[in-house]
DNA sequence: GTCTATAGGCAGATAGAC
DNA sequence: GTCTATCTGCCTATAGAC
């Protein structure tokens, strides 16, 4: 076990993928310095040493856990982009994917994290940029090409619409979740994805 | 000591002021989980028996923090609206005051509490939400009143726009932070806001 | 109002048996 | 791989002297 498969990622074992689930969730909804050792022991029914076992330190753990959950994401990104025509389409799912980590009573691992991030350790902070990166990557590639074809509308560089877009889905995220109300981020996010979406729109459904 | 003189507001001595001042700062730094009464009471070398004389317990300093930020933050949304002509120019300067926020090195003391909301006790989630309440309240005005005037621009209701933009500033906030770029906040601000203003402004510099 | 002293609990982490 | 047992340190909070 734990033979290294890349520089980042390992092999994990069965149980290690649940600590990763159980931590993932717990990370999501209380914070990384929100639990425990204890507290995902406990949901396991296994002992806190055994946990040590799979993760030597917390900070392991952390840095595991987005490496894991940007693999996923880029997974994700890589299946709207393939499996979606148009790329307003591939906007509108893309807000999607936050929707639904917010129905499920989560923050982004990486917005939670980005609140945290002072307090975190270095190889943890690397990876969340890592994660902002890879968004940023993306959206500005769909941006881009977007505006190409005519399906979006926006004036001055991609990259800087994809940072709108980023910074707006975490605080909506952030903000809503205080009034456990997902309509009040999706009326955010639809707000600001239709001002994208040019007058007469060339292959959308409207 | 401790008189109350509104049914939130305590009559604060020095000592507690700076009690204050110390924790807003590490909770705008490093969250609410991630100090100690020991991290406070260093800093201003004072015992820990002796901030708990001013603040029994932990959960009522978190909830005296958020209702002197609050308070603050009401009086500086005063002084915007009464110490500044146009409501394009307004905006622009409730902008500025997050930025500057960003610039200390902090983040929003209630973005960065929304992230630990589900471990926060009831009486700072009520407080965190009547912040936003706040926000969103005066936002709404400012632009109800500048589509009216003419100096800004944007359909549906206000009160959308005022929820994207309080959602985009702390969200942009938190990712920029991440990167130590203030400029990476402002770029995303400034796209925001100026979407907003008319292609011909009737009052602004331009 | 500030102190010393301390309680009682939980945190992350390790040693070593099975 | 998982366990029991334990360590050390920090946490919030209180009692009571000055």
């Amino acid at each position: 076990m734990h033979r290294v498969t890349s520089s980042q990622t390992k092999q994990t074992t069965r149980t290690a993928e649940q600590i990763l689930d159980v931590a993932e969730r717990l990370a999501q909804t209380r914070g990384f310095n929100g639990f425990s050792y204890a507290d995902v022991s406990d949901e396991l029914g296994i002992t806190k040493a055994s946990l040590h076992y799979h993760f030597r330190t917390k900070a392991e753990l952390g840095r595991q856990l987005i490496a894991r959950y940007s693999l996923v994401f880029r997974g994700i990104l890589e299946e709207i982009e393939l499996g979606t025509t148009g790329e307003a389409a591939m906007v509108d799912r893309y807000v999607k994917v936050y929707a639904d980590v917010l129905r499920g009573q989560r923050m982004c691992l990486c917005g939670m994290l980005a609140a945290e991030y002072t307090t975190l350790p270095e190889a943890m902070q690397s990876e969340i940029r890592r994660f902002f990166d890879l968004n940023e990557e993306w959206l500005t590639t769909i941006f881009e090409r977007g505006r190409a074809s005519g399906e979006l509308a926006f004036e001055g560089p991609a990259r800087d619409v994809a940072n709108l877009l980023l910074g707006t889905l975490e605080g909506a995220m952030l903000v809503a979740r205080s009034y456990g109300d997902v309509q009040r981020f999706e009326a955010v996010a639809a707000r600001l994805v239709g001002g994208m979406k040019p007058p007469l729109r060339p292959r959308s459904t409207a």
